[in-house]
DNA sequence: ACTATTATCCTCGATCACCGAGCATAAAAG
DNA sequence: CTTTTATGCTCGGTGATCGAGGATAATAGT
């Protein structure tokens, strides 16, 4: 027996795909799907089996004919580690090829202290690879910060040194990969939540500030370095305010918790989310609170009317504070909105969805960016070639 | 002998793209680009001599070694016809696949008369069809409006009625594409001007407003209905002045030879191109005229910085009068763009770089929209099931 | 002029993914 | 128990690519 030669995946990748699209697709549904002949479906089948890619399991019978079976990844099969780091808390999870990450840990941690997390983290990824061994093909990393060539390069509300991020595996054996969370729960959303269906999403979030990305064809125009996305800085607001980030006019400062209490005259709120959540929360009962909310609403519908203009998507996706900013002002937003709009689009303005994987957007889309890189062309060729290695010391 | 059955052209794609990248490669140089064997090559480039696509001619010797062909455009193989509307006038021209047009008319045109050039076109396109028959592929047209779902649906600079379009091809034997002209120009300079090598390509260009499109992977994202792009009404502007778009607060109306107007209390021009050459042409002996450069300067370039910050280019592309206004004001426009950018991005800026297909870049960027049609797998399977028809009658 | 060197081209058998027809199989419906 | 329906499996055929071996056409050197 000799060492295989790289194959090409070809049939492979889109069998794969399908069921990450629809994890628990039968083998004839997908090969439906695909175009794929009964022949062809049960090759492509058998070799993913082979490689402890997929496994088959009889699914329920629905109607009359033979029963199928239901595509599943396989429990030998690879895994991606996701983490998600937010404000003051991270969370690891293991992803199987189907995309849908299960919680391992969860910690609060106190912000500021990033070694602390890190040195935490680290230790829950090393339990990950000694429990799973070669079967843990990459980490994913989902930060609140911006992230450029695969760095955490500015993590003001993180409070973190962005060095830190690189000591979180101990070697180099298996990729590790950083992106924004708004970029990745954008991904997960026009994948799989809120954008389905749409080719190009544009995904926004408020939380401390504003993130987002636009989604071309199921991937994220990330740009050059990775740090496509930064939406919260496009001067769409006063340019004689000079923004944390350096620049000027930043969006950012008009549209979150920070905003609300300079319009009410309050000195910037310790935590901007918990702030704006209170004070959102009390606009039925308190005209102030809901003339700032209108104010927020109002600088964030018009922006996004304008980049509706600038990029027109088919779909737009809020995640965050937005969809809370938008019901608290809800005339004033949708006011805003369309009077943002060029004309031609107002007869039928594209719709602004709330997200629909909630909390979980980012680590889903953490595990979607991973598993992109593990079961691409050159991914499968490692595993397969791992897997070939392990058959011959096992013999 | 049966009907050939729907290929895949495997192979092919990649020595027509090599074609196209580069006009002129030589076999070997393409066969080495793509990886191929020296069988494949022998085997690819003979089945496409065989379908009229490619021609070999024998290539200029340079050092030892067997001499090896160029690869070249069959001189039976499709073309597509290009035409580019502008303000005052419109020319066509005809694109062998190494999409380099070759002009055929060129007409001025009393704008506001759109019936007039449109029955002009058609004349021009009928002819072209006579003349070469089913060679002809595609029609490829770059407009300077709106365009939506493949029609023209605002034309405000031009004057013209939307629906004109729509009549310039006698029936639907040969397929239309309709396109921005500002779209299309940064396709061009994406794949084969100022931004070559960079995946992700802003462009933007002023001449009536400000048009651009952001280009990744070679791909413009045209967005949902293909009037992505328009970043001229992005809201960067004062929020109080209402844009003949509809909108508010357009980036459009701050950076353009109306603007210049407007800052030294002239009247709307009547060509806001000439009347801004012209302004912008005597800054070094006019204080005024140089102020007013300054002002459009800065609302320019900042706005390009918030852009860069949103989208994290690999390199930015300036046509139309950008280049102009920039040099008229050049330290005004380089201070406000640097002042625009995140922090993290001053230490090594994305250098902003003038077009350099000049004026036929939009013309260049139709025959590539085209192309990539007529050059897809579908369009492929089309042009050889015509060929086989062809070759039947003829015997 | 002749030979060596170099780079390329062509031929041919092997491989591999996919197709599709024909048959086998497993369930529900009657 | 038979029919109907949907699916899975087998197997020969097709077409694209690979790669080794030999042929070819130029330059460089003697």
């Amino acid at each position: 027996m000799t060492r295989p030669r790289d194959a090409r995946w070809p049939g492979a990748l889109g069998v794969l795909g399908e069921v990450r699209r629809t994890p628990g697709v039968t083998r004839a549904e997908a090969a439906r799907r695909l175009g794929l002949g009964s022949g062809s479906a049960t090759e492509i089948t058998a070799r993913l089996r082979a490689l402890d890619l997929l496994d088959e399991v009889p699914a329920p019978v629905i109607g009359r004919g033979r029963p199928t079976t239901s595509l599943r990844p396989h429990p030998r099969g690879p895994l991606v580690a996701v983490v998600e780091v937010r404000y003051e808390s991270w969370r690891c999870a293991v992803s199987e090829i189907d995309g849908r990450p299960s919680t391992v840990v969860t910690r609060r941690h106190g912000h500021g202290d990033g070694h602390q997390a890190v040195r935490e983290i680290a230790d829950a990824l090393r339990d990950l690879r000694r429990r799973h061994g070669r079967r843990l093909r990459a980490v994913s990393v989902s930060v609140a910060g911006a992230v450029r060539h695969g760095r955490l390069v500015q993590a003001t509300t993180l409070g973190w040194d962005p060095a830190d991020l690189s000591g979180i595996l101990p070697d180099e054996s298996v990729p590790l990969l950083i992106g924004n969370d708004a970029t990745l729960a954008g991904l997960a959303e026009a994948r799989g939540g809120a954008g389905v269906g749409a080719d190009t999403v544009l995904h926004l979030t408020v939380e401390v500030g504003l993130g987002g990305v636009l989604i071309v064809g199921g991937l994220p125009a990330t740009g050059a370095s990775g740090a496509g996305g930064e939406y919260g800085h496009l001067p769409f607001g006063d340019r004689a305010t000079r923004c944390l980030c350096g620049a000027r006019g930043c969006w950012d400062n008009d549209v979150d918790g920070r905003a609300l209490a300079r319009h009410l005259g309050a000195p910037p709120p310790e935590d901007p989310r918990a702030y704006a959540q209170e004070v959102l929360a009390r606009v039925d009962r308190d005209p102030r609170a809901a003339a700032a909310a209108r104010r927020v609403a109002e600088a964030l519908a018009s922006g996004i009317a304008g980049l509706v203009n600038a990029h027109d998507p088919d779909a737009v996706t809020l995640g965050g504070m937005a969809p809370l900013i938008r019901t608290a002002a809800e005339p004033a937003f949708d006011a805003a909105y369309l009077d943002g709009l060029m004309d031609f689009r107002r007869a039928d303005p594209i719709p602004l969805r709330a997200v629909s994987l909630g909390e979980d957007g980012a680590l889903i889309g953490a595990a979607a960016a991973g598993l992109d890189l593990v079961l691409s062309e050159a991914g499968l060729n490692d595993w397969a070639a791992d897997l070939f290695v392990t058959d011959r010391s096992a013999r």
